[in-house]
DNA sequence: GAACACAGCG
DNA sequence: ACGCTGTGTTCT
């Protein structure tokens, strides 16, 4: 076997060797988001597929995941990181330099065979997810997870190589104006009311309970609350309005201060994804974070000239995860029928017929289908319903409500009662999302959640792969540029657009019913010139 | 530097 | 109520 260990920075000639054979290989490595990112950016350069042994030593769910500490788990070695430290940039590598990256790729050949057997090893026994795709082909991986992981490396270097497009021009006239609306606002603020730091909880606290006499709840660790939500009561009056007012305006402020940091000479910004950000398995965002700008904000992103923006997201989609997941019949036939769902939530609970459905009606049935997901209580419900969906109730109301949802959809309750159970009997709950995705759960409202969110990342990365892989079989030029939990953002050419967008709905439809067997997936796509209107 | 509070998104 | 990240103040 031989290692071959290129300096691409004394051999540029070398990179049209690389282009030769790289693209027509499956990549082996440890991080190779990285790689993938560079090697595409600069060069166009990308693998067939990935084997990414860091990936795989996170979903064996070790907690340290360096090539490191994988190498010391499994084969039991001393991997010497100091050359790491060393300067890799100032002149021509050293042959102490050359060894350690040689040694680098040499432990991956030995890794490689035995992480794949331990995640084949944790396959679950439902063989109907057997995904025949390239990644199982080459590497015979037989993990549906596994399998989606790692054809998701490609995606998130290819992602994070592509970054997205702002409006910089409005972006940076908007932050001047927010600079001294924000000013403005501090200045008249401490003239009409005193010396009070807005973006001070303390000093808020003491002004609003000292000052104004207000009562407000405590924060979990008994301080005063001053959040949006415990204002809400005493939002009449015009101090509490103002301190509301310019918290909302930082916020937006802090945001586009965020982005405008990030913008590249290009006009563009360059967010870093964590493939696997979250413990349900769904990525995260960072630098800037561009899976939390406010929607009115997303106006300011846009497909650059001579492209077009398509934006595709999955419909109630954990709502759909969740009747399949514990089969409940009721709300399954429901979606096979293409009803509104809240409205039919209502109708049952309530118990009327579904054209009498009010529209608060809706709203309170909405909040409970939600709450559901998070390990429904009364309490719960009661504060979800006012501050989410503006619809005021008693403790009693919500206690009598969970109490008919329960009985509209006994799945459901049987669900949470042997969640309950388990974590009374083991004090954990170990389980699986619908493709196979591994968690342990030690509350029961992470109990309740994890399932659901998890399948929902599932699908998401399952619907990427498909789609990636058909636009590239199609032979279409697009750009995956931002990734929401259940939304896919791309760029494409503007003659394609149409059909790029009928692909993605497609894509998206066909790798969520290959997840939920019974209730029907679907994805909402539209073509635009920015993210959001 | 850590802990907390707050607020944006799904 | 579940999952994240960024910014600010305050405490150690």
């Amino acid at each position: 076997m031989t290692n071959l260990v290129v300096d691409l920075f004394e051999c540029p000639a070398c990179v049209e060797i690389l282009k030769q054979f790289l693209p027509q290989k499956a990549w082996v490595g440890h991080n190779l988001k990285f790689d993938i990112k560079n090697l595409y950016y600069h060069y166009g350069i990308e693998p067939i597929t990935t084997f990414d042994t860091y990936i795989a030593s996170v979903l064996l769910g070790n907690e340290r995941n360096s090539l490191q500490a994988v190498v010391e788990k499994y084969l039991g070695e001393f991997l010497d990181k100091t050359e790491q430290l060393s300067n890799w940039g100032a002149s021509q590598l050293t042959s102490n330099q050359l060894e350690y990256a040689a040694k680098d790729v040499e432990i991956l050949r030995r890794l490689f065979p035995i992480l794949l057997k331990e995640l084949n090893a944790q396959t679950s026994q439902r063989k109907e997810f057997l995904l025949k795709t390239r990644v199982a082909e080459i590497f015979g991986l037989e993990n549906p997870i596994a399998i989606v992981e790692m054809a998701m490396v490609k995606e998130t270097g290819k992602l994070e190589a592509n970054g997205f497009t702002v409006d910089v021009e409005t972006l940076k006239g908007m932050l001047k104006k927010l600079k001294l609306e924000l000013q403005r606002s501090q200045i008249n603020f401490v003239t009409k009311y005193g010396k009070v730091d807005i973006f001070s909880p303390k000093q808020v606290a003491q002004f609003l309970t000292k000052r104004l006499g207000l009562k407000l709840p405590s924060t979990k660790r008994g301080n005063v609350a001053t959040d949006d939500k415990s204002l809400s009561e005493y939002i009449d009056n015009p101090a509490v309005a103002e301190i509301v007012r310019i918290r909302k305006l930082k916020k937006v402020y802090d945001k586009i201060r965020e982005l405008v940091g990030h913008i590249r000479e290009n006009g563009r910004v360059y967010p870093e994804f964590k493939q696997i950000g979250a413990k349900t398995g769904r990525m995260s965002a960072s630098e800037p974070n561009v899976q939390n700008i406010p929607r009115d904000l997303r106006k300011i992103f846009k497909a650059p000239e001579g492209k077009k923006l398509i934006v595709a997201d999955f419909s109630q989609i954990e709502l759909r995860i969740a009747s399949e997941y514990v089969n409940e019949e009721k709300m399954i036939e429901a979606f096979q029928n293409g009803e509104d769902m809240h409205v039919v939530t209502a109708s049952l609970v309530l118990g009327k017929g579904r054209e009498e459905v009010t529209k608060e009606e809706r709203q309170l049935a909405k909040a409970m289908n939600y709450g559901l997901i998070y390990g429904i209580s009364p309490k719960g419900l009661m504060e979800y319903a006012k501050f989410g969906y503006g619809v005021d109730l008693s403790l009693e109301e919500a206690k009598d409500l969970v109490k008919r949802f329960f009985k509209a959809f006994p799945r459901f309750y049987e669900w949470h009662k042997s969640l309950r159970e388990t974590l009374r009997e083991k004090g954990k709950v170990e389980g699986e999302t619908l493709l196979g995705r591994k968690y342990i759960a030690e509350t029961f409202q992470d109990a309740a959640n994890y399932p659901i969110q998890g399948t929902g990342a599932d699908l998401l990365k399952l619907a990427v792969d498909i789609f990636s892989y058909q636009a590239q079989q199609w032979g279409f030029e697009v750009k995956i540029v931002n990734l929401v939990h259940d939304e896919i953002v791309c760029e494409v050419p503007q003659e394609q657009a149409q059909e790029v967008a009928q692909l993605l709905k497609e894509s998206m439809e066909y790798a969520g019913n290959l997840i939920l067997k019974k209730v029907p997936v679907e994805a909402e796509v539209k073509v635009s010139q920015v993210w959001e209107k």
